[in-house]
DNA sequence: ATCACACTTGGAGTTAACTCCAAGTCAAGA
DNA sequence: TCTTGACTTGGAGTTAACTCCAAGTGTGAT
């Protein structure tokens, strides 16, 4: 697959695919023998994965180890694996922080419900009278 | 309050409240006969209330808009309780996305355990026979 | 009175994460 | 063969959101 066809699949533009990779967040891809990159399925999955632990805020920083230890091979799952379970806390935090961002959201909106129709019953007043 | 009291109790650089009073994240604070910041208990909710939309990824634009209306007066609470609605539907979407991803993750860890104790195994066996 | 210090302002600098650009290569079609 | 168009690279530019800086001011202690 050439990088048009998989910046088009994916969602991702092809100046940000050959950036990723040029900073280590995705593992080197092929070229074919004009130099051209030539995306297999094993690579797609990692721009699929590497783009849905963005979306969730994972740091740049932390996927580019992730995948550099990838690519030192088996001997290496255990400390992939502590990174996962890291940030897998990291997320439940946030996730949480939102919850609570939400409560606060939810409150404020049915305050404004409360006030928005007190106003509207001041302003009928007095054609009431 | 001084800045330095309201920095300090919220966790918030001076610098950065500066920052956002300029960009109209903050509605002007008062300041004293000699030109300087007297912050006040509205001030302070104010800046609270930002910082925990802020770090639940509300955009700035969003809430600088919404304090621009506050700063119109009760009019424009309907378009305001319209914002914080919009807004809301957009933290439960990123909030549901995140959850996707905590089940990816989740489930990549489960698979990291099986690998792992797969890799141990297969260490042991020559001990073993 | 003068020193230190917490504050002020406008504006410049920084960082992360892209995004764009220029110059060059290669393959395919007119 | 020439042109077109999709690709390559290294490097420069952009944007958001701060963060820092320099020059200046007001207040309180020595």
């Amino acid at each position: 697959m050439m990088i048009a066809e998989v910046s088009e699949k994916l969602d991702i533009s092809q100046d940000t695919l050959r950036y990723y990779e040029r900073i280590g967040l995705l593992p080197r891809v092929n070229r074919n023998q004009s130099g051209i990159r030539d995306y297999s399925e094993e690579d797609c999955r990692w721009i699929e994965f590497i783009k849905c632990m963005r979306s969730a805020g994972l740091p740049i920083d932390v996927l580019i180890e992730y995948v550099r230890l990838f690519q030192q091979g088996d001997e290496t799952m255990e400390a992939r694996k502590e990174i996962l379970i890291e940030q897998r806390k990291q997320l439940l935090k946030r996730m949480e922080d939102m919850q609570e961002t939400l409560e606060r959201l939810e409150y404020k909106i049915a305050s404004y419900e409360e006030k928005v129709v007190k106003a509207e019953q001041t302003l009928k007043k007095p054609e009431e009278v």
